[in-house]
DNA sequence: ATACAACATGGAGTCCGCTCCAAGTCAAGC
DNA sequence: GCTTGACTTGGAGCGGACTCCATGTTGTAT
């Protein structure tokens, strides 16, 4: 697969995916002779495991370091787990915290349909 | 409320609270006869509610319009409704996104203990 | 043959949202 | 009277994660 393609089936540029590719977050992709990436299904597999995970908020620093674990063998597993498991518990406590602001959101858009739907234009308690 | 009780209690450092006023994301906060500021409960609702809005990932920009939207007054009601509308969307939209990560993390951390318990440490098909 | 688009590279620049700094003021305690 | 600590200001600096740029090479279509 081309850069073209990886980045149109996963949503992410080309130049994230060389940047990903400069910082060693995925391996050096194959070129064909020509010196053009030619993105194996190993690639893609990590590719969208990484997008997955950006895109929940995990810091690139972290998953430099598990991908390194990766690479490392199957001895790691225990810290690449590890590493797994928090992550887990910061998105469950993201997840509260934005169910709390949706919730909070939610009052204050009835709130305003409330307002709407009776004519009364006074400025209701909350901001 | 001094700074450093506002910032203890909302969690937000003064430095930051200090550029919330700067950048004009809240009004200009009242000052006692030697210029300290002195936060009154309107601004303590608009921080709260800031904080809130900024941990759930509205940009700084759109809180901008939002609160200067609420200056102008009652008849701007409307987009300020459209605005938390459109915030609401977004997190409803990252909530789905969070929730199969966490589906992948789980499977990811079943499967790591899975191999653990059956001792066999070759590799399964997850990276 | 020439033009074009898609790629490559190394390195610089950008954006967001703070965070830190230097220099100064002030109130309270010793 | 002096030190200490919490505050003030304007402005510079920073970290993370890209994003853009200049320059160069290729393969393909006209």
């Amino acid at each position: 697969m081309t850069i073209s393609e990886v980045s149109e089936q996963y949503g992410l540029t080309a130049d994230t995916l060389r940047y990903y590719e400069k910082i060693g977050l995925i391996p050096r992709v194959e070129r064909k002779k020509n010196g053009v990436r030619d993105y194996q299904e190993e690639d893609c597999k990590q590719i969208a495991f990484i997008k997955c995970m950006r895109s929940a908020g995990m810091p690139v620093e972290t998953l430099l370091r598990y991908m390194s674990l990766i690479r490392q063998g199957e001895e790691t597993s225990k810290e690449r787990m590890g590493l797994l498991v928090e992550q887990q518990e910061i998105l469950l406590k993201k997840r509260q915290e934005m169910d709390d602001t949706l919730k909070r959101l939610e009052d204050k858009i009835a709130c305003f349909k409330e307002k709407e739907k009776s004519k009364k234009r006074q400025a209701c308690g909350c901001i």
